[in-house]
DNA sequence: CGGCTCTTTGACCTTGCTCAATTCGCGTGG
DNA sequence: CCACGCGAATTGAGCAAGGTCAAAGAGCCG
C-alpha cells in the first residue's frame, strides 16, 4: 500500500526523492485507534501531530450544552492537527470515526523541518491552508445552501478528496460516518438529516447503506451542491 | 502610529530585532482601497500578498444565484491573503468594508523568508492556522447557535481582535460594517440579522450606530455566544 | 427638496427542530 | 433456529426559527 500522504503531496507538487524519504520516515511510528475513540483531546498540549494513514476522523467541540459540532473530516493521508505545531492548545477534539491508523510525528522533528527543508516546509504548511480552504466551503454551504444542497456539497468534496488518496472504487466508497454524526458536521439535526439523505436518495442522486457509499449521479449531484473544486487545489505546482 | 502586524505578532511570541526590522520592511509598499471595492479578486492568481495595515476587509464567495457568503473578516494587522502564497489561484475575494490601507508582499519574497527565516516563516504559518482557528469557530456558531448567539459570538470575537492591536476604545469600537453585510457574514437573512440586533439591543447587550458598536454588557455577551477566546491564541510562547 | 442607501416593519410562508414512538439490522446467547 | 437487546434509522405531529416579499421610514448628501 502506498503512502497516501505521499499521494496527496504528489498530486499539488513535485516530491523530490530525499523530501519523499523524509515523509516516508514520518509514517514510520504508528498506533491504532479503535473507531469512535478521540485520537486527541481539546485542552491538551500535544507534543506530536497525527498523520492519519488509515481510516477517517473528524475535529469537533461540543458547547457546554452538549451540542456538537464536526468541523472537519479526515482521510487517509491528512495531517489531522498539523496545525497544532503552531497553535500549542488544542482547541477542538479529533475522533476516529471508524478504526485508524495514524502517524505520530514529534513537533521538534517538525520544526527542524522548517529549518532544513524550505520546500517540505512549504507543503506542510500547505496542507494546514488547504484546511482552511475546506473550512471555507463548509462555511458558504452551512450558511447558504439547503440541507439538500449541503449534504450533496459533502458527499461531492468527499467522493473528490478519496479519489485523491485511492480510495474510490468508481463512484463508491467507504464513509464509516453515521447519520449522527453526519448531523453534527452539517449542523443540523439527525431527524432532518435522515429525511435529507431520503430526499438525495428519491431523486436517484446516491445509495447508502451502512458505510458504504455510491453516487449515482455526479453532475445532478455536482450542480445541487454547487460543487466547485478549485478549493482543493488538486493542480500539481511549484508551491 | 506603530505596526499593527507587529503587535498582532508580539502579542503571540517574541520577535528579536532582525526579525522586526523585516516586518518594518514588508509594509513599506502600500496602497488606499476604497470602501466597497474589491482588494483582491477570485480567479485570479496574485504575486503578492496583502497585510492589511488601516480599515476592515472581507473575504467572501458568491454563488452563481447571486448569494453571497462573507468567510472571513479581516482588521488592521491582519495578512488578508497570505494563504495565497500556497494556493496560486484565489478561491474567493476579498472586499474592503471601509476605506483601507494595505501593504503588498511579495511572494517571492515571502517564499525566500521561509529559506532563511525559519522562525519568522513559523509566525507566518501562525497567521495562516489562526485564520483556520477561527473559521472553525465561525461553523460552530453557524452550525450550533441561534441567530443571536451567532451576532454575539461575532461580535465578541471582533472586539477582542480590535483589541490586540489597539482599535477598541473601552468597549467601544469601529465596525464599518452594515447589516446586508453583516448578514452575508452569519449566513443570515438581512431582515432576520435586522431583528436579530434589535433583540440584542432590546436585552442591554450593546449599542451599534452607523460604524460605531459599544458592548454595554461583555459578560452577558460573552454567556450568550458561548464565547472563549482560546482558540485565538492570546498568549505569548515559542512557535 | 430629491434621490440614494440603509434600516425597519408587517404579513405570510418554508425550512428545519423537538419530542416521542416505531421499526430495522444485526450480533448474542439459549 | 429463534428470542432478545441494542444502536441506528425512520416516522409522525406539532412548533419555532428564520426566509421572502413588499412597503414604509430614516439619514445623509448634493
Amino acid at each position: 500500500m502506498s503512502n497516501p500522504f505521499l499521494l496527496n503531496l504528489q498530486r499539488r507538487d513535485v516530491i523530490t526523492a530525499p523530501e519523499r524519504a523524509i515523509i516516508d520516515d514520518m509514517t514510520q511510528r504508528s498506533r491504532r485507534v479503535e473507531a469512535k475513540r478521540d485520537i486527541v483531546e481539546e485542552g491538551t498540549m500535544p507534543t506530536d501531530s497525527c498523520l492519519l494513514l488509515e481510516g477517517m476522523a473528524a475535529r469537533y467541540s461540543v458547547l457546554d450544552d452538549g451540542r456538537r459540532q464536526i468541523t472537519a473530516v479526515h482521510v487517509a493521508g491528512d495531517f489531522v492537527d498539523l496545525h497544532n505545531l503552531l497553535l500549542a492548545r488544542m482547541d477542538h477534539s479529533v475522533l476516529a470515526l471508524g478504526d485508524c491508523t495514524v502517524a505520530m510525528v514529534s513537533h521538534d522533528f517538525l520544526r527542524s523541518l522548517t529549518t532544513t527543508h524550505p520546500h517540505l516546509t512549504r507543503l506542510l504548511w500547505f496542507c494546514t491552508v488547504l484546511d482552511a480552504a475546506i473550512h471555507r466551503q463548509w462555511l458558504i454551504a452551512s450558511g447558504r445552501l439547503s440541507s439538500v444542497g449541503q449534504v450533496a456539497h459533502f458527499l461531492c468534496e468527499m467522493f473528490t478528496r478519496l479519489s485523491v488518496v485511492e480510495l474510490t472504487e468508481g463512484f463508491s466508497f467507504r464513509l464509516p460516518l453515521n447519520q449522527s454524526e453526519l448531523s453534527d458536521a452539517m449542523g443540523l439535526s439527525v431527524v432532518h438529516v435522515n429525511r435529507t439523505l431520503q430526499e438525495l436518495r428519491k431523486r436517484g442522486l446516491i445509495r447508502w447503506h451502512g458505510d458504504q457509499v455510491e453516487i449515482l449521479d455526479w453532475p445532478g449531484l455536482v450542480a445541487l451542491a454547487h460543487f466547485d473544486p478549485t478549493y482543493l487545489n488538486l493542480e500539481s505546482r511549484p508551491r
